[in-house]
DNA sequence: AATGAATGAGCTTTCATTCAT
DNA sequence: TATGAATGAAAGCTCATTCAT
């Protein structure tokens, strides 16, 4: 296989290693002794490494040191450390959307779908061995030559929450683009508080936000 | 004036370059005799790079140059790069303090003194000048070193809006932290997507984020 | 075929593969039952890039790629890049032998002889298809570890020129050396600064260098 | 002293280091115990390194080293290696105009300057401790960032033996660029053969080039 | 109050090459 | 007759920082 180029192409629906969410690449031992196909390794460790440190902080031998490859052996599966983010931002934006699918697939009612949207994208987005962590940790500028992919990757996720919004019936008064805005922001933000130790949960997080937003805080 | 050393001790509410919240500091020549003071050009590009690129991509030559500075001169004002960063981040707390106890001072209804913050708040954060930036931008640890006296500093700003919503007249079921959780994590958000040829001014989006969080969503 | 080894011996007088001069080897087939043999082409891109980039900026990966091979395929057939130069420059000193040989072979007169040699030469030399270029680019030093061999090849090949100009009638003054290092120096300068498109054909300029140095400057 | 940069201005008649043509910088030991001003050796070695294995194959380190620097110590100097090269090779340029200068400036008939300039010319090339070896050993687009520069400069010495041999009274029937691309090239070339051991000297060789160009070869 | 000249560690990346399959 | 996956070394270069002057 050789290096995933620049020019890639729009990745597959099931893109990446193996199935659908899964985070670690434990049980793997069958299929080879000697374990080559360390790639889901060192996109798990690179998922790690670059929402625990951001991109830029990030070093590829940070990165790569356990999987047990050495720098240059990155160079094999991406032509530069900016692909590599590519690649894990991808998988990111790619579970993110699952696990909001799967979770309003089954609800009928508007506001209901809405909260089961921000409770998997929380949970995803506190989780600390998710891929998700990356699409809201890190910000498209801080690796400009792939900017504008991360960009039109995170936009497509978030055209999911454009589309539960419009589902809403709401007071003709309010702008849906300032509630999304809103309340994906507060969402977003929580990664910068979130302690694992605290009382709240990020699904309790989520539920909480969403009932602040909807109900009136004017006094009864 | 030697240089800013780590176990400098909690700063006074005047700190810094005198003056209020000048941003370019020009008109200083009678404060010192003969030089040409350039520390505080200095923190202005410190404060404008850090803001643009984050601290660790932020280097200190690009600091350090427009001023027209050499890398090694900033060793004559700051012992590390961590310094330089903590006391942009103290002149950043310092001003949106200022600025919110400004707006707020006149001020008595409870709803009204929010507003007023989060629209002081907003304002200072999105506009490109200020040191406020720096505040919602870096996250602590990005500098591990200061990581503890970045946080302090943030919280003590931050109490402010603590205050501010200990003063609103709530229903018995809303928990107050939750509620600025939720309102500063969409106000700091913003800083992720805002453009300033946009439609909305920073004043017009903090006054429907909070008429939002204020009233009711459900329909009439 | 396993690799061509250092250790190989000296090459016999129909080498590598097959053919007088063929640049591209097309209608091989008959030699291999099924494989389309991509050695050839391999040493084409080989010659192509080394007369291009030179020995030391020539990568592997360049040589290798137009052929749709990966780097490490070319080692079933060459122990080292060294090796491949190898291959390549002694099929460069052949190609450029028989050329010679070709040309000077109807003529009688030592004059005429040389002149032929040299436009043969030239041709060649500056023929961009050709691997007589690389024969002329690559210093033997540029590859310390056969720059014997190289040498070698490039004497084997020179020795023409010795006899050829041994056989010249000249006034008893005339260090023969002398002149062929002049002669040949100045002819395989021209890789310096011929351009394709220039006034001159490689042709023409071989024979206006031979009568400037056979005839008298001085004036009339 | 910032880095030599790219945009550069041209160099000044009595670039770099001291006076005209000294070699290797002896008997600095007077300005500084410390010797702070290792730049003069720096290029030293880089001409040495240069002429010795060309441009791609000379690393920083094996420049760096015999002056006790660090490789990063070079880009105090020089923001790349390829500028490095340029400041050399303008050396190199520079030293071989006054070489030809000095040579030709006394004498008055055409042909005793033009031999005498190309005894300068031969002698430098040789040398195996002039800046000179590294104007012919590397080709311009060796250095592809900087090929155009490096060909103007070598264009600019070249004008010298332009107009010595424009100076030349000849026959009608020889064009004068032939003649100087043949004298040049074969004198450049005498870099690939040349032993130091050998019988003829570097200003014997290009007097005999010069009386074989100029006399006839054909018998009495 | 700063500079000139560098350091030392680390950076991302490229290279020729290896070897089990 | 190759490939897939990597290695190990080195490359050019950047970084925050130092310190004598």
């Amino acid at each position: 296989m050789p290096p995933i180029s620049k020019a890639q192409e729009a990745p597959t629906a099931r893109s990446l290693h193996s199935g659908v969410g899964l985070e670690a690449v434990s049980g793997d031992a069958k299929i080879t002794r000697r374990s080559h196909n360390r790639l889901p390794r060192l996109l798990d460790e690179a998922a790690r490494v670059f929402a625990l440190r951001g991109f830029v902080a990030a070093s590829v031998r940070e990165i790569v040191e356990p999987v047990g490859m050495l720098p240059g052996s990155l160079y094999y599966h991406f032509e530069t450390k900016e692909d590599l983010l590519v690649a894990v931002y991808r998988e990111g934006v790619r579970r993110l959307s699952v696990k909001v699918d799967d979770a309003t697939l089954q609800l009928r009612e508007p506001w209901a779908r809405l909260e089961a949207a921000c409770v998997a994208h929380l949970s995803a987005l506190l989780d600390r061995t998710d891929y998700s962590r990356v699409v809201i940790r890190i910000r498209p500028d801080d690796a400009p030559l792939v900017a504008a992919e991360l960009t039109m990757l995170r936009d497509s996720y978030e055209q999911r929450f454009v589309a539960l919004i419009d589902e809403l019936p709401l007071p003709r008064s309010v702008e849906r683009r300032d509630l999304r805005l809103m309340l994906m922001g507060s969402l977003n933000w929580s990664q910068t508080w979130f302690r694992e130790d605290g009382a709240l949960s990020p699904e309790e997080i989520a539920r909480r936000f969403v009932r602040l937003l909807k109900t009136s805080l004017l006094e009864p």
